[in-house]
DNA sequence: TTTATTTATCGTAATATTACTATATATTAA
DNA sequence: TTAATATATAGTAATATTACGATAAATAAA
């Protein structure tokens, strides 16, 4: 019914697939990327990089808030946004053993 | 307007988003670790595994199968699911050289 | 052939996501 | 104080996702 049962799943299986799922977008992907190269940067400069609106991009700045891989902080009138290292680490280590539990050079099975 | 404007952004950045959000609900990762765990499986295990009902589980395979990250042999009435090496290891390389190309000890910006 | 078994597909309702415009909020500059 | 700048939020339309029951399709067993 459109609902996302997450009380039948593992804790480990919710949290693969919330941070899987704020990583699943092209945008996200794009901002995270963008704040990785320079290091930091405010809202506009995602506006004028990706361009999309930018309530739009607010939106996915968010979500990327939500599950903690970036942080935000004021600075005057506009935010800096930044990678949080402790989250990131966490997700990337999260990912990499999900990534690492099959060993793919076992043989075939079908 | 509800729709992802793929048109904007990398190849890298659609293939990263694409495969995160396949990985990006608890059932698809349900499903991947029992067909990790038990090499390979058919889809009334993942019913009776995961609790969901069939057609659903029969949905996410397809989702799945379309990443190309498992892929499904039919052996008599029942259809053996396992992981498709090559896919995997590629998608695990995509992800990990994103975590990677993001150096968490660097000191913080904000 | 008939029946049982297994999976896929169809149709659909509930919910979630994505993008936008309009506007509120909050700080800085004049 | 007023105007300018930057971001967030509200509201909303289009689309996508998730879950299910019903049913089709395809093979195996009786």
């Amino acid at each position: 019914m459109g609902i996302t049962r997450s009380d039948i799943y593992t804790d480990e299986q919710n949290r693969i697939a919330t941070v899987a799922k704020a990583i699943g977008h092209p945008a996200r992907v794009a901002i995270l990327q963008h704040i990785i190269k320079t290091r930091s940067c405010i809202c506009g400069d995602l506006v004028d990089e990706i361009g999309l609106a930018q309530p739009t991009i607010s939106q996915h700045l968010k979500e990327l808030k939500n599950i903690g891989i970036i942080k935000g902080n004021i600075e005057g009138t506009s935010v800096c946004y930044c990678i949080d290292d402790t989250t990131w680490k966490e997700y990337r280590d999260l990912l990499g053993l999900f990534f690492e539990s099959h060993n793919p050079s076992d043989e075939d099975c079908c």
